[in-house]
DNA sequence: AGATCTACTTAGAAGTCGCGAT
DNA sequence: ATCGCGACTTCTAAGTAGATCT
């Protein structure tokens, strides 16, 4: 079957040839052939195209042909589809096994950032239900509401016992369901005080602080959002972009000063003294002697230039070319050694030392409900390590101090302590529109900020997830539409529609990124928008040749088989252009951005990413599942996994040792071969009674029976069987990095859904953190689809 | 209308852990 | 007991995108 008629597209030669080669030391055999023969519809996911083309299939990649998709939810969301998620049922349904209702001890944070399921759980006496996905964050970025800035100059009070309070340790799982029930929505009488704070976190007064200016403009928002919005839920005391009521936290840690190891480096051969501050830098560099960075002329001038401002003007040290870091080099591999060699018991009480000091920073409680903080360690110095050819790479890092950081706390939590004694904080913020606890300017990029937010297990970072999956669920309802404009508009005469109709096309079929604009201090890598003439090449009659580096430098090499308007509308934007220049030079992310949100609310680029790789991982479970075992039902999750990690061109840098490990398999397989040979002829011979043959080291054998050789020889063809498939699946994702789309794009409700349908326990597919993760997405309805 | 600022998500690599094979 | 490897965790770079400024 396949698709509708004529014959304008040829098979379409849609590989994704190499995958690997980034512009890293990853050097990459090209062209893997890929997967699986999946039959050609024209309406099928993105991900069914792509393997079929890779065979070779006949196939158009054509848009959507209206009405063909047999989706049910093809149509502008109707209400109660919008809202199917699970947000109308009634709470007590939602996420009944999980709460237990009224408690002694509500007067404890509720804590999280655990998976596991406890049932010493307290519930928080306020049944309040969250608000609703879309009031929450969803589209309209607010004012600010408090912004109010504390002068530095404060007492710090300690928050300590609170957080870790007595039996932290088995409080330690609320799950994220019985936590977003209890986010308030009536929020004004915050329903989980904390008793035992000693700093009682009351709410705090929303958007008392709002200028007219900002009002005015959350006004003009509001009314627009108004038009698909559920209605609000919010109570009238809590603000438009408020993220929280009461924060309580620690602060940040620092990393320990710079110990002076006094290994001398050589110059000219010859050993120098270093002060402690051009010994630190030297050392920077010195671990980094084993990387593929040393390699590289831009690191080692930026380095250069960094430490030679450290060792001033006069220093002996003039060039780094006779500069020998080996001796620290080897002390630091020593260092490396001696951890090692410690016992584990050493190890371990190290460990718990550590932990005692950190456990405190770990640890925000948000609304009263104790979350786990995501990243409370500020970033060691170091020299930066951008990913491909980054101007900046080997730029030192400088050491990040108090006086370098924000601090973002509700207004009624105790300031924390500064951890250095006698410095201070930069300056202390309360605002409850942001979800950060801290942040300092990045040192190698002043424009820039590094923030401090809570970990994935916390509620705020969960509800913010569903909001995207459910955005994303949405947009199935618009998209039979959205292929149908931008087809139309494939034809336009007004070249920015035309283009806009084209990227958009780009970013649907082919799950590109949108490509924001990049400053020239920045690797040189493109998306969508910003694709060179050079990256996308037209071949005749109908494919382009996509070839460029993406994020992170990875590079993406397709071939693809478009329509004809489409491959006819990349010719035009090319012509009368240079190499270099902007494919789409009427486009940029805003406009395509804008433009979308006409098509659907809140829609942008990056949807059709979480659109695709979703719908195609429940598409092909459905499809692939056959009611095997769990293992053979794993292997099906695998390879839709695989799927999507290939269209989002997810990839991994072989390891080192894979090439030593495929051979040693191959060895492996080879000496059992030589076993059943064996095995094979003293079965035969036991066949006609006689003794087995001598085995070649001289030992005797044991004389079986044919039944037991038999079954000897049945189990070895088991274990070459298997690895077999272990080689097979091994080199197969050897460069494709599965995990990325698990954490980021896959809807979790459609593997848990699925797991409950088929009887898969869930721990197969999600480790611990994924479950602690998407704990707002274990009481799915197994009949759940994307 | 573009530039800049801000806040948040997405990303691969490096580091660590723990378990099975030897 | 040791090794080797994959799984998982941690780290921080590099994206997206909305708001605000000029």
């Amino acid at each position: 079957m396949s698709y509708e008629s004529d014959d304008d597209d040829k098979p379409l030669v849609f590989r994704r040839n190499a995958r690997p080669d980034t512009v890293k030391p990853s050097p990459q055999p090209s062209s893997k052939p890929s997967n699986e023969d999946v039959d050609s519809e024209d309406d099928k996911p993105l991900s069914c195209k792509i393997s079929n083309v890779s065979k070779g299939d006949t196939n158009h990649a054509k848009i959507e042909p209206p009405g063909t998709n047999v989706s049910p939810l093809l149509k502008p969301l109707a209400k109660d589809e919008e809202e199917d998620s699970d947000d109308e049922k009634p709470l007590s349904l939602k996420y009944m096994s999980k709460s237990k209702v009224g408690s002694s001890n509500n007067h404890k944070p509720h804590q999280n950032g655990s998976a596991s399921n406890n049932h010493n759980q307290v519930k928080n006496i306020g049944l309040n239900k969250r608000p609703p996905d879309e009031e929450r964050s969803a589209s309209v970025k607010k004012p600010k509401l408090s912004d109010s800035v504390t002068p530095v100059n404060h007492k710090p009070v300690a928050l300590k016992a609170e957080t870790k309070s007595d039996d932290d340790h088995d409080d330690d799982d609320v799950p994220i369901s019985q936590r977003i029930k209890k986010q308030t929505a009536s929020g004004s009488n915050n329903p989980s005080p904390s008793v035992k704070q000693k700093a009682v976190v009351k709410k705090s007064s929303s958007s008392l602080n709002q200028t007219n200016k900002k009002s005015k403009k959350m006004m003009k928002q509001k009314q627009k959002e108004s038009k698909y919005s559920k209605p609000s839920r919010m109570p009238p005391g809590s603000g438009e972009g408020q993220k929280w009521t009461s924060l309580v936290h620690s602060g940040v840690i620092f990393p320990p000063e710079y110990k002076p190891h006094g290994v001398k480096m050589l110059y000219n051969g010859k050993p120098v003294d270093l002060t402690p501050e051009q010994e630190e830098v030297a050392t920077m560099f010195a671990v980094m002697l084993d990387t593929d960075y040393m390699g590289k002329t831009q690191f080692k001038e930026n380095f250069w230039g960094d430490w030679q401002k450290i060792l001033g003007k006069n220093h002996t040290i003039k060039n780094l070319d006779k500069c020998d870091f080996k001796p620290i080099y080897e002390w630091h591999q020593a260092e490396k050694e001696k951890k090692k060699l410690m016992t584990t018991e050493e190890k371990k009480a190290i460990k718990e030392e550590k932990m005692k000091i950190e456990e405190k920073y770990m640890w925000a409680i948000v609304d009263g409900v104790k979350e786990k903080v995501g990243n409370f360690r500020v970033e060691p110095p170091g020299l930066f390590r951008g990913r491909g050819e980054h101007p900046k790479m080997g730029k030192l890092k400088k050491r990040i101090r108090p006086s370098d950081i924000t601090i973002n706390i509700g207004k009624d939590a105790p300031i924390p302590e500064c951890p250095i004694p006698g410095e201070s904080w930069k300056e202390i913020r309360h605002d409850n529109t942001v979800t950060w606890l801290a942040y300092w300017i990045d040192p190698i990029n002043s424009k820039e900020f590094k923030y401090v937010f809570l970990a994935a297990s916390s509620a705020l970072k969960g509800q913010s997830d569903k909001e995207k999956y459910e955005k994303a669920r949405k947009l199935k309802g618009y998209i039979e539409g959205i292929r149908k404009a931008y087809t139309k508009d494939f034809g336009s005469t007004d070249v920015t529609k035309k283009q806009v109709a084209v990227a958009t096309y780009l970013i649907d079929k082919l799950a590109l990124r949108a490509g924001n604009e990049k400053d020239d201090d920045e690797a040189d890598t493109v998306g969508c928008c910003t694709l060179k003439v050079e990256n996308v090449e037209p071949v005749p009659p109908n494919t382009l040749k996509f070839d460029f580096l993406g994020k992170d430098s990875i590079r993406y090499q397709n071939d693809v088989n478009v329509e004809l308007p489409v491959f006819k509308a990349i010719q035009q934007f090319r012509t009368g252009k240079a190499g270099n220049d902007n494919l789409f030079d009427k486009l940029d992310t805003s406009k395509l951005n804008a433009h979308l949100k006409e098509l659907m609310p809140g829609l942008t680029a990056k949807v059709f990413r979480t659109y695709n790789a979703s719908i195609t991982l429940d598409d092909m479970l459905a499809r692939e599942t056959k009611g095997g075992d769990v293992a053979q039902n794993l292997a099906v999750y695998q390879v839709a996994n695989k799927e999507v990690a290939i269209i989002c061109n997810h990839q991994r840098t072989v390891s080192k040792s894979h090439d030593a490990q495929m051979t040693r398999l191959n060895e492996k397989i080879d000496e059992l071969k030589g076993v059943i040979k064996e095995l094979e002829n003293d079965l035969t011979r036991a066949k006609k009674g006689k003794p087995p043959t001598q085995s070649s080291d001289g030992k005797p054998k044991k004389n079986l029976n044919p039944e037991a050789l038999q079954k000897k020889i049945n189990q070895a063809n088991e274990k070459i069987a298997k690895m077999e498939r272990d080689k097979e699946s091994k080199e197969d994702l050897k460069t494709v990095a599965l995990g990325t789309s698990k954490i980021n794009y896959l809807d979790p409700r459609i593997t848990v859904a699925w797991c409950k349908r088929h009887e898969v326990p869930i721990e197969k597919l999600f480790n611990k953190s994924l479950l602690a993760k998407f704990a707002w997405s274990m009481d799915v309805d197994p009949s759940f689809r994307f």
